[in-house]
RNA sequence: GGGCGGAUAGCUCAGGGGUAGAGCGGCGGCUUUACACGCCGUUGGUCGCAGGUUCAAUCCCUGCUUCGCCCA
C-alpha cells in the first residue's frame, strides 16, 4: 500500500497532463490489441466492430464526428470489460469520388486538366495527411482502437478485396456489362448509382408551355399540341409525345405525328424539314396535367427512360459528358452548359436560357409559369443529374429485393425503427447497382478488353491486386487468342470497396491461404471475426453503406455481415442544425478536449439517446467536467479513510446504510448492464451517474462521515464495514463509468484502487464488469434476501435524512451544527421497522438523542413516502473561541 | 404525395395506462475539514390540438397542426 493515499491524489485533476499520458501508456501496454489466442477468443467470445471509414478530408472533422465515434466506443469498452475479445480496427476511406472532389476543390483543379498520375499523387498526399489528423483526434478522444489493424480503402489488401469481389460476382453471374441509360453527373463527368443521388431543396423551376405543330400529313383537323416542360433545352431530343390511352382529346386518334420545334433550323440558313415524332399511348401519363400531352426526350428523367424502353423509341443524345449541348445546327445553343447558371439568373442555366429565347423567337413558347419542385442532385457536388448512355458494369440487385428485405429483417436493429429506412430504400430501388465510374482515383477493374472480339478478359484471383492500366493482360484473349487487348479505363464506385469492410477486416481474400502462408498480422485470415458483432453508423448512409454491405455479404457469403446494427444520430449546433463543414457551424473537437478534457466531450456524446440527434451545448460539456471533479474529490475523500488500511483484518458488521448503498450499487450496475446490452449507452450513463451523485456522494458519504469522526458511536466492525464499502463502492462506480470516462477512471483506479487487490488487472479497461465478478447476490458478500433495496431500507433512510435537512433549512440551522435531539412521530409497527436505520440516521443528522413523539409546538416535517414526522432541537450554539 | 421520427418545466432533454422527472437556469439558505466546478432547501408543466378506447390517457387508437429527416 502507498503510505499516503490521499496525498497520492493531487488536489485537482489535470486532464491536460493525465489524458496524453494514458494514451501513451495504453499503447505501451497493448491492452486494446486483438489477440486471437486469448481464452475469451478461444471460447468464442469475440466481438468485432465495423465502424465507418471516414472520408479523409481533415477539414471537416467536428464534434459531430467525435460524438458518433464515442457512442460506438462506449459499447465497445463495455464489451471488453464483459470479457469479450474485442476486434476494433479503424478504417479510412480514401478512394473514390469523395476524395477526388476534396482534392479538386482544395487545389482548384478539374478532371481533364491534369494528368491521371498527378491527380492520383495529390489524392494520395491528401489521404496521408488526412489520416494522420484523424488518427490524432481518435487517439486523443481515447478510442480503444487496435491501430495495427487499420485499413484504408486504397491499400493493396482493400483493392484486392474489391477486385476479388468483382470477380466473384462475375463468377456468380451477378455482373453485367450493359450499354444503358445511366445517371450521370456532368460536373464530375461520371456515371453514378441511384444511391449517389439526393433530392435538392425546393425551388422555382419554371414550367414552359411549348407548341408542337401537327405534322399536316397525319392530321388536318388538329393544328398543334401543347406540352409543359421544365427542361425546354431538351426539346430537340424529343422522340415522342405521349398521352393517356383514355384521353378523349388524343387517345382515339391513331397515327398522329408532331413536328419538333427548332428542328427545321440549319446552320447557314438552309431551310430544312421538321423532324417529326409519333404520339404514343401510355398509362403513366396524367391526363389532368396540362393538356394531357407529355414530351418524351432522351433523356430528361427516368419517366423518359421507361417510355423509351416500353415503346422502343429512337435515341437522340444532345448532351456531352460534361453537360454541354451538342446541337451543331443550333449555334445559339451549341456548347452551352445545362448545369451552369446563366449570368444574372437564379433559375436558368446557360443552355435553358438560350433555348427559351429560341423558342420565343420562333413562336413556340406559349407561357412560362412558376413551378416549385426539387431537382435530383449528385450528393457529392450538388450538380443536377443528367442521363447519358454508355457501357457500364452493373451488379444486378433489382431481382434481389425479396432476399435483401429478408436479410434486413434478420438483422437486429438498434433502434428498431431504423429498419424502416432500409425497407423503404430496398422497396424503392429502380436501378441495378452501376459500379463504373469514369474517374481516376479508385480501384481499377481487373479487366482487359480484346480489341479483336471486344470480349472482356478477367484477371485471375491469384493475380490480384492488379492495375490493368499499368500491367498488360498476362495472356492472349481467352475468346479469340488475340494479343491485342486494352485495359478498362474506368474505376470502381467507392462503395464497391466500402461495402466490404467486414470482409476486409476478416481478410476474406486470404481465407483460402495455405495454413503455412506467412503474412503480416494485418493480412492474416480471420474468418472467426465474420460475421462481425455490430455495425455502427449514422442513419443517412443506411441506403448506401449498410445496404451495399448487406448485399455483398448476401452474395459472397450467403450470410449477414454482422449480427447487430447500431444507428447513431447527428451532432447538431446549438440552434438544432446539423453540423457541417459547408454551413461552418461546427465546433472543433480539439479545442473542446483542450478546454474541458476528452472525458467531458465523451460525456456530452453520451447524452444522446440511441439514434437521436444531439445538440452541441457547451454547458453540457461543462456538466461532464463537473462530474470529473466530483469523481476526483469523492475518491480523494474515500482515500482519506482508506489510507494505510488493510482489508479483512477486522470482521465487518455492516450497518443499514452499508447494506443499503450496496444494494443500490448492485441495482444501478444491473440497470447499466441491461442498457448497454441494448446499446443504450445514454441510459447506462444516467444509471451510473444517478447512483454516484445522488446516492453515493450526497447521501452515503455524508452518512458515514460520523463513523470516522467519532470513535465511540460505532464499533470497529462497523468502521470496517464503512471502509470496505468505500473501497468496493468506489471501485464499482469507477468501472460503471469507465466506458464513458476512460481517462479519469483509469487515473483513479491506478492511484487509489489498484493497490488494494492482489492480482489486480493492469488497467481498469480490462477489469471485469461489476456484474461479472460473481452472481449479483454475492457481489458484496451480502446474503441474497438482504440485497434488495426495499429490504435494505435505503430509501426510507434517505427520506429520514432528507426530512432533517428540510427542518434545518426551515430553521436556518447549518449542516455542521449538532442537534440536541430528534423527535420522531411513528406508530409502533413503523417504529419497529425502522429500528435498524436509527443509528445511521442519528449519525447522519449529528443528533445526540432520539425522542419518541413530542410537543405540537415543535416544527414538524413529513418524511416523504411514509406516515412519519420528525422535528429537531438544535444543540446550543458553541461559544466562539 | 408516401414513410419515419419529434412536439413534456424558462432552456436542453429523459420517461411512460394510475401523485410528471433530470441537468442547466431562477429563488432562498449553508464557509458542515472530499468538492463553492460544492452542499441543503425550493420554485417551474392542461405533457402540440381535437376526438375515441378505458374505471382511469401525457402514454394506446384516429384525425389534425407543426418541426426535422428519408423517398417520390
Amino acid at each position: 500500500m502507498p503510505q499516503n493515499l490521499a496525498d497520492a491524489l493531487p488536489k485537482t485533476y489535470d486532464h491536460l497532463a493525465v489524458e496524453p499520458r494514458w494514451v501513451a501508456q495504453w499503447n505501451a501496454w497493448k491492452i486494446y490489441e486483438y489477440n486471437p489466442q486469448s481464452p475469451a477468443a478461444k471460447a468464442g467470445k469475440t466481438f468485432a466492430i465495423d465502424t465507418p471509414p471516414p472520408y479523409v478530408s481533415a477539414a471537416h472533422l467536428h464534434t459531430g464526428h467525435a460524438m458518433s465515434y464515442s457512442q460506438a466506443e462506449f459499447v465497445i469498452r463495455y464489451k471488453r470489460m464483459r470479457g469479450h475479445e474485442v476486434f476494433y480496427p479503424m478504417g479510412f476511406d480514401d478512394n473514390g469520388l469523395p476524395t477526388e472532389r476534396y482534392v479538386e476543390q482544395k487545389y482548384k483543379i478539374q478532371k481533364g486538366k491534369i494528368t491521371r498520375k498527378e491527380f492520383i499523387d495529390l489524392c494520395l498526399k491528401e489521404t496521408r495527411d488526412g489520416a494522420a489528423v484523424y488518427e490524432n483526434l481518435w487517439r486523443s478522444l481515447g478510442l480503444s482502437v487496435d491501430w495495427r489493424m487499420t485499413y484504408s480503402t486504397i491499400q493493396p489488401r482493400a483493392v484486392q478485396h474489391a477486385q476479388q469481389s468483382f470477380l466473384d460476382l462475375v463468377k456468380k453471374g451477378r455482373l453485367e456489362r450493359r450499354e444503358d441509360p445511366i445517371l450521370w453527373c456532368p460536373l464530375c463527368a461520371t456515371s453514378l448509382a441511384q444511391a449517389d443521388v439526393e433530392a435538392g431543396d425546393e425551388q422555382n423551376r419554371p414550367m414552359h408551355t411549348v407548341v408542337f405543330p401537327m405534322d399536316p400529313e397525319t392530321s388536318t383537323t388538329v393544328a398543334a399540341g401543347l406540352i409543359e416542360t421544365t427542361r425546354p433545352e431538351l426539346i430537340t431530343a424529343c422522340v415522342a409525345l405521349a398521352c393517356h390511352p383514355n384521353d378523349k382529346r388524343w387517345g382515339p386518334i391513331k397515327g398522329l405525328r408532331f413536328r419538333v420545334p427548332l428542328t427545321d433550323l440549319r446552320t447557314g440558313g438552309t431551310k430544312a424539314h421538321f423532324r417529326t415524332v409519333p404520339l404514343i399511348l401510355d398509362e403513366s401519363v396524367d391526363p389532368d396535367f396540362g393538356t394531357g400531352l407529355m414530351m418524351v426526350c432522351t433523356f430528361g428523367d427516368t419517366e423518359d427512360i421507361a417510355k423509351w424502353r416500353n415503346h422502343k423509341l429512337e435515341t437522340i443524345l444532345i448532351l456531352d459528358s460534361q453537360g454541354r449541348m451538342m446541337t451543331p445546327d443550333l449555334p445559339e445553343l451549341d456548347g452551352k452548359r445545362v448545369h451552369v447558371m446563366a449570368k444574372g439568373s437564379s433559375v436558368y442555366s446557360e443552355a435553358r436560357l438560350a433555348a427559351v429565347e429560341l423558342l420565343r423567337e420562333h413562336g413556340y413558347l406559349r407561357e412560362i409559369k412558376d413551378n416549385v419542385s426539387r431537382a435530383s442532385l449528385h450528393e457529392r457536388c450538388s450538380t443536377p443529374i443528367e442521363i447519358q448512355v454508355a457501357p457500364q458494369w452493373f451488379i444486378r440487385v433489382l431481382d434481389l429485393k425479396e432476399p435483401l428485405l429478408a436479410r434486413g429483417r434478420e438483422l437486429r436493429w438498434y433502434p428498431e425503427f431504423m429498419r424502416e429506412r432500409y425497407e423503404q430504400w430496398v422497396e424503392n430501388l429502380r436501378w441495378d447497382w452501376n459500379i463504373s465510374r469514369q474517374r481516376f482515383y479508385g480501384v481499377p477493374f481487373p479487366v482487359w478488353f480484346c480489341n479483336q472480339c471486344q470480349a472482356p478478359n478477367y484477371a485471375e484471383v491469384a493475380e490480384l491486386p492488379v492495375d490493368p492500366l499499368m500491367a498488360p493482360c498476362p495472356r492472349p484473349c481467352v475468346h479469340c487468342a488475340s494479343l491485342d487487348l486494352r485495359p478498362e479505363p474506368d474505376v470502381m464506385d467507392t462503395w464497391m470497396t466500402s461495402s466490404l469492410t467486414p470482409l476486409i477486416n476478416a481478410n476474406w481474400a486470404m481465407w483460402q491461404d495455405n495454413p503455412t502462408t506467412e503474412r503480416p498480422i494485418q493480412d492474416q485470415p480471420r474468418p472467426q471475426i465474420y460475421p462481425a458483432g455490430v455495425r455502427v453508423q449514422a442513419h443517412e448512409i443506411i441506403r448506401t453503406w449498410l445496404f451495399y454491405t448487406v448485399a455483398k455479404a448476401h452474395l459472397h457469403t450467403d450470410s449477414l455481415p454482422w449480427k447487430d446494427v447500431m444507428i447513431s444520430g447527428w451532432g447538431l449546433d446549438k440552434q438544432g442544425k446539423k453540423m457541417s463543414k459547408r454551413l461552418g457551424n461546427f465546433v472543433e473537437p480539439g479545442e473542446i478536449i483542450q478546454k474541458y478534457s476528452a472525458d467531458a466531450l465523451r460525456y456530452w456524446a453520451a447524452g444522446a439517446s440511441l439514434g437521436n440527434d444531439l445538440r452541441f451545448l457547451e454547458d453540457d460539456v461543462k456538466g461532464g467536467k463537473r462530474l470529473l471533479t466530483k469523481l476526483w474529490n469523492s475518491t480523494r475523500f474515500a482515500m482519506l479513510y482508506l489510507n494505510g488500511w488493510t482489508p479483512g483484518q477486522v470482521a465487518e458488521t455492516p450497518t443499514a446504510a452499508d447494506l443499503g448503498i450496496r444494494a443500490r450499487v448492485v441495482e444501478a450496475a444491473l440497470q447499466a448492464t441491461e442498457a448497454f446490452e441494448g446499446y443504450e449507452y445514454s441510459k447506462a450513463v444516467r444509471a451510473a451517474e444517478a447512483l454516484f451523485w445522488a446516492d453515493w456522494c450526497d447521501n452515503y458519504l455524508e452518512i458515514i462521515k460520523d463513523r470516522f469522526r467519532d470513535g465511540t458511536a460505532f464499533t470497529p466492525g462497523q468502521v470496517e464495514a464503512a471502509r470496505q464499502t468505500l473501497l468496493d463502492g468506489t471501485w464499482t462506480i469507477l468501472r460503471l463509468l469507465a466506458p464513458v470516462l476512460p481517462f479519469i477512471t483509469e487515473e483513479l483506479y491506478q492511484l487509489a484502487i489498484k493497490g488494494f487487490f492482489l492480482g489486480a488487472p493492469q488497467s481498469i479497461h480490462v477489469a471485469p464488469w461489476p456484474v461479472d465478478e460473481a452472481h449479483v447476490a454475492d457481489v458484496f458478500g451480502i446474503p441474497n434476501p438482504q440485497l434488495t433495496l426495499v429490504a435494505s431500507g435505503w430509501t426510507t433512510l434517505l427520506a429520514l435524512v432528507s426530512a432533517v435537512r428540510t427542518a434545518r433549512t426551515a430553521q436556518k440551522i447549518g449542516g455542521g451544527r449538532p442537534l440536541a435531539a430528534l423527535h420522531l412521530r411513528a406508530d409502533a409497527a413503523t417504529r419497529q421497522q425502522i429500528a435498524p436505520l436509527l443509528q445511521d440516521w442519528l449519525a447522519a443528522s449529528r443528533a445526540e438523542q432520539l425522542l419518541d413523539g413530542g410537543d405540537d409546538a415543535l416544527d414538524w416535517h413529513d418524511v416523504a413516502g411514509t406516515a412519519m414526522q420528525v422535528a429537531m432541537v438544535p444543540a446550543p450554539q458553541e461559544p466562539v473561541a
